[in-house]
RNA sequence: GCGCCCGUAGCUCAAUUGGAUAGAGCAACGGCCUUCUAAGCCGUAGGUUACAGGUUCAAUUCCUGUCGGGCGCACCA
């Protein structure tokens, strides 16, 4: 779905083209060699619409005075169409391309055909994805970090979904193993206490008030059944149902935080399908693997990690890492060109031995993508709170959704750069001001509404204005701050792209607080319905418009437009 | 010691993948409600982009080194 500004944008570039060619052919400039066209958004008022900078990149192929080639290239471009109103050259030999507003407006009517899709493309090419995120171990109830992943991989999701690729999110469920045999034991104990006696928690034992809750309602449930018999005949109940109750909380919490896993994916079922043996066993086919000091290795160095890496310890257990490799097999297996994971800061000594994993499967190592997002500081009015995860002392995703609200949370954890650390101040995103970029944001998108209500008061039916306008209505939008905003409207689609291709979906918590901006401002500067029918009609299209772009945005991040606040 | 990430306004962060005069929000200061939501708007001030070199017509962006912060360096998961 091309819009008109990526129309204008290629159509731009290949007039340039054209002049470069007609230059040459003139002989007025000698070189061969051709850069790639680029074409950007200049950043001041003044430098118009969209700015070049191919003459000085043609100024040593040339070798020429930047600005004597672009006085060149100008001349061939004047005049050629109607939709550029002024070229000009600034600077070191910029060209800066001024459009008519003509050009601009048109973006309005395709955002109100498209609605909803408005922000889609197709890719280049179409790729099945597969996100796996969270996948925090069921040994304990989802915390603040979770939630940024969470949050992070939500959107990615939505994003990759809205640039046309096939997308599945996952949830990698560490359901065996020795971390979930502590979590068993763990609540064995505190049952026992629960009866009155003394026990001491060993090393590596989960030391949260859950695992009480987990007890109490087991006591609450069975009574004093359990106190019987050995504690090897009844650690393997008390792990299951630990495991059960905490995988039910997660599967809530994301459930509360409106993330729709495609897929809970069980750590125990490739165990069940001997899956692990059966990955070791390729890599051992392709020679991958090596024996060592009575241990099987992966020859991950020979695909850029630091170090060799175990993968079947002496005492012939498998390690957590082979699981991984079986696991990542898995999804190729199933189909997908591409993996993405996502990762908190802790994991990140993993990547090197993950690619190299998925390298020596015989895959590209650029087909599994790790996003690593820094951890979460959690204050409260600007004083840290103090969390230990081993202490019990963390806070749980719960009590935050609970305490701002689900918006509130996926913002600001979408709000920065994933590679930069996150400072989330609870009594900030709770602030009903505009010192609280969320609602800032929301209440843009509620104050179009009122605007709309009143509208419909006055007797005026929006669907016929949307439908009945044309250029002509749309020209009477002259004013700066609405020419700004039917600017900014129409980088919406390639922000969508660009975000999606570099994975940053903090892109558009940005884009949506500009744009939430240059509405405020507008809204403040003039009134949308008047007296005046003609005038009335264009900016009813154009707020709706920028209505649109905004409940669009905040759905992908998965935040909800209130009409009313 | 080695590896990864980060270092930009007082604070929290952007910067169109190397482009013009480095931008927002908050905090500070000064203004704006008889009008579609003041949960808002307008203005002022704030910078040697940690530091030193290098590559380039052009560096916040790429390379090398130094300093500072975070994280990770198991035959744990």
């Amino acid at each position: 779905m091309e819009n008109q500004v990526n129309f204008g944008k290629s159509a731009l570039i290949n007039l340039i083209a054209k002049a470069l060619a007609a230059c040459r052919a003139d002989g007025l400039l000698t070189g061969t060699i051709t850069p790639k066209i680029l074409l950007e958004s200049p950043k001041h008022e003044g430098q118009g619409d969209f700015a070049t900078t191919i003459s000085l990149m043609l100024a040593k192929i040339e070798k020429k005075a930047p600005r004597a080639i672009a006085e060149m290239l100008v001349t061939q471009l004047e005049g050629q169409v109607d939709w550029i109103e002024k070229i000009e050259i600034a600077g070191p030999g910029y060209i800066n391309f001024f459009l008519s507003a003509d050009y601009w407006l048109k973006i309005l009517p395709i955002i109100h055909q498209e609605g909803t899709a408005f922000g889609r493309s197709k890719p280049s090419k179409k790729e099945k994805i597969l996100i796996e995120f969270v996948s925090a171990n069921p040994t304990g109830p989802l915390h603040v970090a979770s939630g940024r992943a969470a949050a992070l991989g939500d959107a990615l999701a939505n994003l990759l979904k809205a640039t046309g690729h096939s997308v599945d999110r996952e949830y990698y469920l560490n359901d065996i193993g020795v971390q979930v045999s502590f979590l068993g034991r763990s609540t064995y104990l505190r049952y026992r206490e629960l009866f009155g006696e003394a026990v001491i928690l060993p090393e590596g034992s989960y030391q949260g008030d859950y695992i009480i809750d987990i007890a109490k309602a087991l006591k609450t449930r069975d009574g004093d059944i359990y106190l019987k018999g050995p504690e090897s005949e009844h650690l393997p109940f008390f792990t299951q149902y630990s495991l059960q109750t905490i995988i039910a909380w997660i599967k809530t919490d994301m459930q509360d935080f409106g993330i729709d896993f495609d897929q809970w994916f069980s750590e125990k079922t490739l165990d069940d399908h001997n899956e692990v043996e059966a990955a070791l066993k390729i890599l051992d086919d392709k020679k991958m693997l090596l024996e060592k000091e009575g241990a099987r290795w992966l020859v991950s160095t020979s695909f850029g990690d630091d170090k060799d890496r175990v993968v079947v310890r002496s005492n012939g257990q498998t390690t957590y890492f082979a699981s991984d490799i079986a696991y990542h097999l898995n999804k190729f297996d199933r189909g997908y060109d591409r993996l993405i994971d996502i990762w908190g800061a802790d994991h990140h000594g993993y990547v090197g031995r993950i690619k190299a994993a998925v390298q020596a499967l015989g895959y590209e190592a650029k087909q599994v993508n790790i996003l690593i997002h820094q951890l979460v500081n959690l204050l409260r009015d600007g004083k840290p709170i103090k969390m230990s995860k081993r202490a019990g002392t963390f806070v749980r995703l719960s009590e935050i959704m609970d305490e701002v609200g689900v918006d509130a949370t996926r913002f600001f954890f979408l709000m920065r750069r994933s590679d930069s650390s996150l400072d989330f101040d609870l009594e900030l995103a709770k602030k009903a001001t505009n010192e609280n970029p969320v609602f800032y944001v929301q209440y843009a998108h509620a104050r179009l509404c009122s605007i709309m209500r009143v509208a419909k008061e006055k007797g005026w039916h929006i669907d016929e204005v949307i439908q009945n306008t044309n250029l002509d209505t749309l020209r009477l939008l002259t004013l700066p701050s609405e020419l700004s905003l039917v600017r900014e409207l129409s980088q919406y689609p390639a922000l969508i792209k660009a975000a999606a291709e570099t994975m940053e979906p903090h892109r558009i918590p940005f884009y949506l607080q500009t744009l939430a901006g240059l509405l405020h401002s507008y809204y403040f500067a003039c009134r949308v319905v008047t007296d005046d029918k003609a005038l009335t009609a264009a900016r009813l299209v154009l707020v709706t418009a920028v209505r649109i772009v905004l409940q669009n945005g905040l759905k992908l991040l998965g935040i909800s437009a209130p009409e009313k606040m």
